[in-house]
DNA sequence: GTCTATACTGAGATAGAC
DNA sequence: GTCTATCTCAGTATAGAC
């Protein structure tokens, strides 16, 4: 294996289970069993190591986004995709993916969650990202553009949390785990989003006594 | 201003604008006007730095949570807290925290996303998660302990990347903010939270075809 | 073109003078 | 309580071996 595979393989390895910060280029090279100077070589430094990271693997997934976000439009015809289907083009992907990979999909909820490099996230995301939203704003048009951009944080924050998987969990709870895998987690992730997006707008009025349940008739559950 | 205060106040200030990891010791001793030595005599470390600043804030919030919990199990007598309450209970506390102390709010926020210190997490808020956990189960008794769980996390999720507000946008829809205020964007998570928590249970079987989208009838929306 | 050795700057941490 | 000096380790840069 090339020097250029060994790095690329150990930093995905060590920056899925400790983080993008937490892991040294020292511990990658001192893992894969090369010299320092080898990764600024083959990418100039330790950000651009990411940036190929994210590529040799996010490039195929979007593709596969927009292919199957091609198709529900071709189906749907003048109406719009219906809030799950739009969900499922998107998430189904990276569901593949980490199927395949888990390493690679712990990853990309890693950045997410530490903010990193928004640089990256608008070079590999801005495209698919715009044509999610764009989707979504046809089937929620009721929706105003704030709450729209809104649900598409609240969903990606989610998401992020779900594909790092018990990582992520308080300590405490992390020991109650229960046997679910990864595709599991994902179709309960979906189950969360796709009531949240369909949820009727929130009301922009200000009101004093109730300020955060607008929207919501008070019943039971 | 005692040395003490003037680092805690610029360490508050800058780790909420910059994340934790961004923020370097140095920068802040710079801005305070004090020496680099003084941090660790006072904190010792950076991370407890970092406890001292969540503590002094987070404990006043999380009292309040306990209250507004033990006021809705007292109005909901045997029955279960509707989720919708709940929710407010857990948020409102910090909302009103957010409402006058913005960078507060933001830093937790990025403490969440950043996966920091699952030590410093279960510290401060390990007690009240329990308590929102347990009483979430009895509000949603069909639920798994495990997609309960995880429907906890997605929660958190989301609201890690709303509190961080339009910092954490990607780039290329900052620039569409509308003019939402920081209570808006909290009734506008609320909305979709009670949403996704209250979503029927999704099916454990495993689903060849439609692995994603269990749990819901194929409808427009 | 690839890789090694080494040095540079800035990070957090620490010991000890005052 | 405060500050100087110094330690280790991080990411980075470069000169040169092959």
């Amino acid at each position: 294996m090339s020097t250029k595979q060994k790095i690329l393989d150990t930093a995905e390895r060590l920056i899925a289970e400790q983080g993008f910060a937490a892991t040294s280029l020292r511990q990658i090279i001192s893992e894969a069993g090369v010299n320092l100077a080898a990764v600024h070589y083959h990418f100039g430094s330790k950000e651009d190591l990411l940036d190929e990271l994210i590529t040799r693997k996010a490039e195929a997934v979007n593709q596969e986004r927009h292919h199957r976000i091609d198709r529900c439009e071709a189906e749907a015809g003048s109406q719009p995709i219906p809030v799950e289907k739009l969900l499922a083009a998107f998430f189904e992907p990276m569901i593949e993916a980490g199927t395949r990979n888990p390493q690679f999909v712990k990853l990309m909820g890693r950045l997410y969650g530490e903010g990193l490099i928004p640089a990256l996230i608008e070079k590999h995301f801005q495209a698919i990202l715009n044509r999610f939203v764009e989707a979504l704003h046809r089937s929620r048009p009721e929706l105003s553009e704030g709450e729209l951009l809104w649900r598409m944080q609240f969903t990606f924050g989610a998401m992020s949390q779900a594909v790092c998987g018990w990582d992520a969990f308080p300590p405490g709870f992390e020991m109650r785990k229960d046997p679910a895998d990864f595709r599991l987690v994902m179709r309960r992730l979906m189950t969360f989003l796709i009531a949240g997006l369909r949820a009727p707008a929130t009301s922009e009025a200000a009101e004093e006594h109730s300020p955060v349940s607008a929207g919501h008739s008070p019943n039971n559950r």
